[in-house]
DNA sequence: TCTGGGGTCCTAGGACCC
DNA sequence: TCTGGGGTCCTAGGACCC
């Protein structure tokens, strides 16, 4: 069972087709089948759009960061320029760091009056080794990523977001390998001219491959490599380039004395997968260019949550309750508005140094209910009330999405059975006194509600989904 | 790197059920 | 009751990505 499978990209099928009997069941034509993936990737996208809205900003240095707007220092970088980059700003870096190596020029934008000091400029040095600092603006970036989205869309028929700068496009029906690059070009020009941004584009026979050459060329690249030459492309790569490979997986690579993307097609993969588990034998099948997955269309997101950090370690037990109660809040609201309901209700806790605690609690049926998410973190984060904690969050999980028809509602009521009706106690939800059960019986407590507006009533079951499901 | 925020997936142990 | 195996759900933590 070759890994050659991407390899032979001229006689194929006829090949594939005698290479041996197949198992029953298993596909195999459907998945190798050659297909031509496009992985689109804004180029330091933050910052390329705040040069369309300020375009004295280009070519000058760009550092767009969050959390710093108020001196508070606890911030970090989003994205860099290439220009700031070449000062050793990089993403994720502490903003302190950032105007360190970079100072700040002009006052920050967006942060009228609170900040008339202006310590970050430094007029003694030369205004070439100064850069521009901007705060993250979601909301704009969004409405250029729907620009260029909408682009994307009219260019392939399955379109993946990974997130709001990057993108993955099955583009098999719409070009041919020896034609490809001009299809990356013709992209790349048609979101130059229509949105105003540079993107880098990778063009290969699969979604990991595509991801790497899209990265190879950066800023503004167009590479393509086809099928017969992708394990040689990925060969000379250092491991920590490979999708999936961080700082850890990285130096255990290294330890076992991989450090090249070939080393790892060559080495035995027993012990790949004995160290790492499943994602051992991705690598491997990864490095030799085998990567079975299709592109699909993202589905419904699994979870939503808001964290926010500390100045500094915060002791204060009210301080620190006000914060998860506004986290809480946000959480619920967020759900709300995307329509979901939630059956799994999670705090997080880091205290110092970066010691990272997370508490979780699943309801047993999914709700619609901020002041049961606001109680439930509250409990949950009681453990960590007498704690210097740097960092809180608040998390929902286990979504749900109400769809609009009634099908929906049929198969939250099939699929959730209540234990029992006789649960209006409002505020005594959380059964701390049953050991092994820590499952809520969880109740709508919001007195508003126009769940008798609807057919069924009586059971507490479809009461409550239908309070979920008409709530908002 | 002394660490911001919003996510995803995987693993492992325990509970619980049959 | 000293004991098999499988499946699923829940929780906590970790690695990774942008």
């Amino acid at each position: 069972m070759g890994h050659n499978v991407h390899n032979d990209a001229d006689e194929l099928s006829s090949e594939r087709m005698t290479e041996g009997p197949r198992l029953p069941g298993v596909q195999t034509d459907d998945n190798q089948e050659e297909r031509i993936v496009c992985h689109v990737d804004a180029d330091c996208f933050y910052a390329s759009c705040e040069r369309l809205r300020e375009p004295k900003l280009d070519g000058e240095p760009v550092v767009v960061g969050m959390g710093y707007e108020h001196g508070d220092d606890i911030g970090a970088v989003a994205t860099a320029s290439y220009e700031a980059r070449e000062f050793g700003v990089e993403s994720a870096q502490a903003i302190s760091s950032a105007l360190e190596r970079l100072p700040r020029r002009g006052p920050l934008e967006g942060d009228a009056g609170s900040d008339e000091t202006d310590d970050g400029v430094h007029d003694d040095r030369s205004v070439e080794e100064t850069g521009y600092y901007r705060s993250v603006d979601m909301d704009y970036y969004e409405s250029v990523a729907s620009e260029v989205r909408e682009i994307l869309h009219e260019c392939a028929g399955v379109v993946r977001e990974v997130s709001i700068d990057e993108a993955y496009l099955d583009v098999t029906d719409r070009t041919a390998w020896e034609v490809a690059d001009g299809f990356g070009r013709h992209i790349k020009d048609r979101i130059r001219r229509e949105v105003g941004i540079t993107v880098s584009i990778g063009v290969a026979p699969t979604m990991s491959a595509a991801k790497i050459a899209s990265d190879f060329d950066k800023p503004d690249g167009l590479t393509v490599v086809e099928p017969g030459d992708v394990q040689a492309f990925l060969a000379p790569l250092e491991v920590d380039l490979l999708h999936g490979v961080g700082p850890v997986t990285a130096r255990a690579l290294r330890e076992m004395g991989l450090e090249t993307a070939a080393d790892v097609a060559a080495a035995d993969p027993e012990p790949l997968v004995e160290r790492f588990g499943e994602r051992g034998r991705e690598l491997y099948d990864r490095a030799h260019g085998d990567d079975d997955r299709r592109v699909t269309p993202k589905g419904e997101p699994k979870s939503f949550s808001r964290e926010s950090a500390f100045a500094e370690p915060v002791e204060d037990p009210t301080q620190k309750y006000e914060q998860i109660e506004t986290l809480a809040a946000a959480v619920a609201d967020r759900a709300r508005r995307e329509g979901a309901l939630y059956r799994t209700v999670g705090v997080k806790a880091v205290l110092p140094p970066y010691d990272v605690n997370t508490r979780e609690r699943s309801l047993s049926g999914p709700v619609d209910d901020p002041d049961l998410v606001d109680r439930i973190a509250y409990d949950l984060f009681s453990e960590f009330e007498s704690e210097s904690v740097r960092k809180v969050g608040v998390r929902v999980a286990n979504l749900e999405f109400a769809a609009a028809d009634q099908a929906d509602l049929d198969g939250w009521e099939s699929r959730s059975p209540h234990a029992t009706a006789d649960d209006v106690s409002a505020g005594e939800e959380v059964s701390a006194d049953e050991p092994g059960d820590a499952r809520v019986t969880e109740t709508n407590t919001k007195p508003d509600t126009e769940a008798e507006s609807t057919s069924d009533e009586g059971r507490s079951t479809a009461e409550r989904g239908q309070t979920s499901l008409t709530d908002f």
